[in-house]
DNA sequence: ACCTGAACACCGTTCAAGT
DNA sequence: ACCTGAACACCGTTCAAGT
């Protein structure tokens, strides 16, 4: 009945464990400088026991691209459903990359994983459709990308600063947002 | 008066040619094999070289990505302009990115250059002046992100097969870029 | 002014070998 | 099943030295 004990503290390895850790290193150090030579001694661990856990590098990206966008999910209040789930989560997605150094460029050159994704979406599908929204892909989809290309210059620093002087970020991204929605059936 | 003779049929190294190697290699092996050192040795010069003519990658990256919008600006009918200007730029835009394997992933980590955006928006700013649009940083700002967006995700493999059998591309690039436009006060 | 040669401190990935 | 050690083929960048 015992589970077979461990060595020590730390915990074996897995794939969640390597995700976190390279978060982590996205967080405090930026795209650039997270290898995987860095997630390893971050982890105690030489850089080729990933590799039992994840195919490349590429698969770890696209694991924690989802990882991120599946807590951000998580993150929002589940009783809204429809137009008004679609966009707070296009805003809950935008907070997270604009707060996060490189977290909208690690979306931007990420892939989905092979089941991940698919099953995010089906969540979110779901409490799309409750909400009745017309065309629940291409909305999506829509959204999506406006919220991400937003994001992407929001976080690029002298895009940045160049735009925050020459117009309203946020009233920019809503008027977006909005306007996306209302051509998509939002009759707010 | 004469110039000083070149000592073969290869001109000098400069900018531009660095620039227009760069994004040949980049379309012919993608982003990921995009090395100064095959750039360097596809202009048959050792790598050091090309540090008399470039800060660093990353401002190469972003000297490319101007490059690029510089020309489908230049490939645009001259004629058009505001909303007309603004529709038309982002499907030239969406073309170009979906056409090329790695250009949407190269604009969304490179940086705009000291003086090189600039340039470019103000003659964007003119045509969209001309037609009398209304905000128009805010409406560039708004059909810029949706744009490039959408390409990143066009051109993600995974994503693509994965979105094209849930939609029609096209139409739904249509419907968000009309959305984005009525929003910001076009009257098709 | 412009470029080379050599070096430094990194990378991702493979693979035999250990436990 | 899971991890180490060693190696391979790369990177961007610096800098003295050449012309």
């Amino acid at each position: 009945m015992a589970r077979p004990k461990s060595t020590s503290v730390e915990e074996r390895l897995g794939r969640d464990r390597i995700v976190v850790t390279g978060l982590r290193l996205l967080e405090d150090h930026g795209l650039e400088r997270l290898s995987l030579r860095a997630i390893a001694e971050a982890l105690g661990v030489q850089t080729p026991a990933l590799y039992w856990h994840i195919r490349d590098r590429g698969q770890l990206l696209g694991l924690m691209a989802e990882e991120r966008l599946r807590q951000t999910l998580d993150g929002l209040d589940p009783s809204t459903s429809g137009y008004d789930f679609l966009m707070e989560f296009a805003r809950a997605i935008a907070r997270d990359h604009i707060e996060s150094r490189d977290l909208a460029r690690l979306v931007a050159i990420s892939a989905p994983t092979d089941g991940g994704y698919v099953q995010i979406q089906s969540r979110i599908h779901a409490r799309l459709a409750v909400g009745g929204v017309e065309r629940p892909q291409q909305a999506l989809m829509a959204v999506f990308s406006f919220t991400l290309g937003w994001s992407l210059f929001m976080t690029n620093p002298a895009m940045r600063e160049h735009l925050s002087q020459a117009m309203n970020p946020e009233g920019t991204f809503e008027a977006g947002l909005g306007a996306i929605a209302a051509g998509f059936g939002y009759h707010g």
